[in-house]
DNA sequence: TATAATACCTAGTATTTTAGTAGGTTATAA
DNA sequence: TTATAACCTACTAAAATACTAGGTATTATA
């Protein structure tokens, strides 16, 4: 499991997709504004997500994308996933090629480092972190924002 | 924060170094050789270590390098944080750049998710997969390993 | 004191990944 | 019929990763 900016990319253009489920669809094209990117970019990264399954594209006017499932059943493995290629880990083919098992170890530690990670990452639903970004837009509209005020917006796990 | 495989590169060169604290210190040629990595770009990582202060090196006959402090004392966010260069967030200055602040905000979440993951790795330790380590390979040499026989090892949080 | 081993340093190049560009085609609402 | 969107493919640009080459500085030891 890597973790870049192209994960990054992917988990803000899907929660902008749940943040705005009340619309019907949202397109590439306010993503791309929104965020900055090149739109083809963008659809190349959703091409990504909607082999995975994650979202579902609707085309000709008034057309666009949504989640293909409830923001609570997608995690930000899911999403990273979908886009990061995974890591590589050098194949040490049996025992022959590692000194004294030393290097075969190391490796499996890591592979279990990232299994870990991936846990971590798999118990973060798309769902709760849309109810924080929500909970918080409400928040700045009842009380505006004050100079030096940094509001910490926990994720709650599991 | 970043995990790339620079940074299980980094990981793995401390757990080698971590496994083998009770030889005086360990040469980069040696990790090179087990990890089939290029000298010249293992010292160019080890330079990072060595100005985050979790390396010291010896020079010489018979130098090398050793942890500079106890495997317990080095997190795994520690390392990667030294050669993992952090992920950069576009800022967007006040709020004229955010449309109704929904772009800040997803930035916002995603710093609070990174922080997370770092929270994660800082609490897992060098001298923890050291000792998972050295129990594997004890169990290794008394029962030795059987086809298919794919032993769990389990790295303990807190 | 000479030598060899090691860290330590700098400036490159090669490769891979990330990001963007260009120019399409297909589907569909209006 | 037209405009809008997804969807697709091939290419280029930029950045990061990995490696190469060729040094200097330090130090144990023969």
């Amino acid at each position: 499991m890597r973790l870049t900016t192209k994960g990054r990319y992917a988990v803000t253009a899907m929660l902008d997709l749940a943040i705005n489920h009340n619309k019907d669809s949202v397109t590439l094209r306010n993503i791309a504004e929104n965020q900055k990117i090149s739109l083809s970019y963008l659809e190349q990264l959703f091409a990504k997500l909607r082999k995975q399954d994650l979202v579902k594209g609707m085309r000709g006017p008034g057309g666009g994308y949504r989640l293909a499932r409830s923001a609570d059943e997608i995690s930000i493995a899911q999403i990273i996933r979908a886009v990061d290629e995974p890591m590589e880990f050098t194949d040490c083919h049996g025992l022959e090629n590692c000194k004294g098992g030393e290097r075969c170890l190391s490796h499996h530690l890591w592979v279990q480092l990232t299994d870990q990670l991936d846990d971590f990452l798999s118990n973060i639903y798309l769902g709760a972190l849309m109810r924080e970004s929500e909970q918080a837009l409400e928040q700045r509209r009842t009380e505006p924002r004050q100079t030096g005020d940094r509001q910490k917006v926990t994720v709650p796990m599991h």
